[in-house]
DNA sequence: CGTCTATTTGAATGTACTCAAAAGCGGTGG
DNA sequence: CCACCGCTTTTGAGTACATTCAAATAGACG
């Protein structure tokens, strides 16, 4: 059956009965998205959390130069959303794009708040699925301010193989913060150190 | 009473009666630290979140080049902690030291896991503080790709108005990932644009 | 007052960007 | 199956942003 990725990835931290999965199946919304297809835009209200089936996300905000900043990559068995608009209920301050054909499940602002009253083990699950981002967002900040653009990009490599391989230089550019013509230069060197 | 803050803070996103109220505050450690005193140690392990009652601690990164990257500061009503160590148990990557003489109130990893099973309105409490925590490293993330180091400082001042007044210039610089030399330039600059 | 640290200033340097142009690559239609 | 189009990646020259190092000045604290 087609919950079996969202239910395990949620078994890892809270153990669910069958009132309470079902519950939980119920108010998920399954959606699909082309590559390139548009799943939130700025400024619109985010309502939204977005588990990926199948397929690849961007989130990525884009700044007074129109340069585009990638703030995460989701792909199989990811969370995503712009949490700050989901729980602020503010315009959203990033887009959210497909890298390639996608398939999500969303759950919905509404649904979750009631889900955290009706089963309460859903606050923990969250609150473990916070706590990693937070943990996350932190060792990114600490890289982005301690180390150059060549070792936050062997860095990127290493914690993230699975992206590396599916994503174009473009993107990886604009996750690391640097220019692709820069990152294609790096690269170059990488090349040059191993022979 | 002392608790009144810390209570006050909680109140913020839950309602506790009495009897948690007196559960909760049972746990908590008070301790006192002098300024430059040590909270936590890189490479040890964390066990405890801290809530700040008065005075101002800061969370820093060593890299390999002995630079100090400063990842949070934490004055009045404001929780820290080495997230990463806390949760996994494993060795701090930060440290944690005391900018003023602080006060705070110490919270232990095991009387937190006691306190989610026996009051699990906590885990709503810590899933907003980690909910927020989320996002505001987010933001940091998306400003510190997207903005030259101008631009950040001036964003810091109007984010951060009270760290500004309190903290030594060095610090700042170091928040923002930029030399002291550097941003004593930029206010330099500051100046001259405004007479 | 003296000592220690923080801040300022300036010159030389390095890291990463901009702009422009060429080369590579994938998909589409004839 | 090939030719063309659009997009990504590479390459290089010139430039901007920020660092390093060194030295002078200013502040804080005992």
């Amino acid at each position: 059956m087609e919950y079996s990725d969202i239910l395990q990835n949620i078994s890892k931290h809270i153990k669910l009965d069958e009132y309470e999965i079902s519950r939980f199946t119920s108010v998920l919304v399954r959606k699909e998205f082309k590559k390139n297809e548009i799943i939130l835009k700025e400024g619109l209200q985010c309502n939204v959390i977005n588990y990926v089936q199948q397929g690849a996300l961007r989130a990525f905000h884009v700044d007074q130069d129109i340069d585009e900043n990638i703030v995460m990559f989701a792909i199989n068995d990811w969370w995503i959303t712009d949490m700050y608009s989901f729980v602020t209920g503010k315009p959203a301050i990033i887009n959210i794009d497909a890298l390639e054909d996608t398939i999500v499940f969303q759950l919905h602002r509404d649904d979750l708040g009631d889900l955290y009253n009706s089963v309460p083990k859903f606050e923990r699950f969250f609150r473990i699925v916070m706590q990693n981002a937070y943990i996350r967002e932190q060792l990114r900040v600490i890289e982005n301010l301690s180390m150059k653009a060549e070792d936050r990009y062997n860095n990127f490599l290493n914690k993230y193989p699975q992206f590396a391989q599916r994503l174009p230089l473009k993107q990886i550019a604009s996750y690391l913060g640097i220019t692709p013509e820069f990152l294609s230069v790096l690269r170059k060197r990488a090349t040059k150190k191993i022979t």
